[in-house]
DNA sequence: AAGAATTCGCTTGTGTACAATTCAATTTTA
DNA sequence: TAAAATTGAATTGTACACAAGCGAATTCTT
């Protein structure tokens, strides 16, 4: 006999990674529309988000705080540049470091940006205390698999 | 006087798509190292997954299933076919569906693959219960941000 | 100060993701 | 049944995501 479908561990529904796949998956079809009519990508989006919030970071602090490398965040920043968004620049005291800054156009879409949030948090539908609940189990969760990843 | 950091609806540490965003960047991390010596990527384990459920889908149903569609699994499952996991044939009755069966190598990984699970699980490290209901929290937030995308 | 090791970003290559288009096969409608 | 509409994959183009390797700039050692 094979075993008991319900007990076994390879079962699609069970797995919480894919849980947490498709909802992001979700949220960039949510997002995606969202940012569209302002030209950006949810990624280029996490960038912003970042800068607004300090402005003037290197590449690789930018990094640091979305988790991203050089090979993604090379282009995306190149595009943002394109956009006229931020402006790349060497750090004078090291040569190696690219610093990125807004550009006024990109401190002003802030505003724009504003709107959706609200928007997003109406889809989520979900009380204050709950959506504190879910972030802080995802963050508790993103730090144990990342602690377990880094010995292999 | 610019407003209160906490109160700030673009603070980046409060966007629960972040949270999600970042735990699905963990997942993957943990299972690119598990997954790479089995020759498979996340994406192509879950349509293993899938197929070992219930073998000979066509490829819409496995899209279906991921939330996929033809544009990423088209050359996935070319992949998969290279490796000589799973045959690609169209549908006798109807031509125009493409029918992926696991060949006898593909059936058989799943045995390799079912040491995966419990490594997840240990990283996890999460009670029974709180995996259930964060998996429930994470499928009910998915059906509402997908019924709020879909008017867009 | 010279050599070694490290850091930082860039590049290349592979593999998702997804919108938009195309095309053939099928189904519906007139 | 012929024409129209729909469906299912494949293709094209854009944009992440990340490993691996490179080269220049900096820091550490001696």
């Amino acid at each position: 006999m094979t075993s008991d479908p319900i007990d076994d561990p390879l079962r699609l529904d069970d797995q919480l990674c894919f849980a947490v796949y498709a909802a992001a998956q979700a949220f960039n079809r949510l997002y995606r529309p969202l940012l569209a009519r302002l030209g950006l990508t949810y990624p280029q989006y996490l960038v912003l988000l970042v800068l607004w919030e300090q402005d003037g970071l290197s590449l690789g602090a930018i990094g640091d705080r979305l988790g991203l490398d050089s090979g993604t965040l090379t282009p995306l920043l190149r595009r943002l540049e394109g956009l006229g968004l931020v402006r790349r620049r060497r750090d004078r005291g090291d040569e190696r470091r690219l610093l990125v800054g807004l550009t006024p156009r990109g401190a002003a879409l802030r505003h724009e940006v504003e709107a959706v949030p609200p928007l997003v948090l109406q889809a989520v539908a979900c009380s204050d205390g709950e959506l504190a609940e879910l972030r802080r189990a995802l963050w508790a969760l993103r730090g144990r698999l990342l602690a377990a990843a880094a010995p292999f």
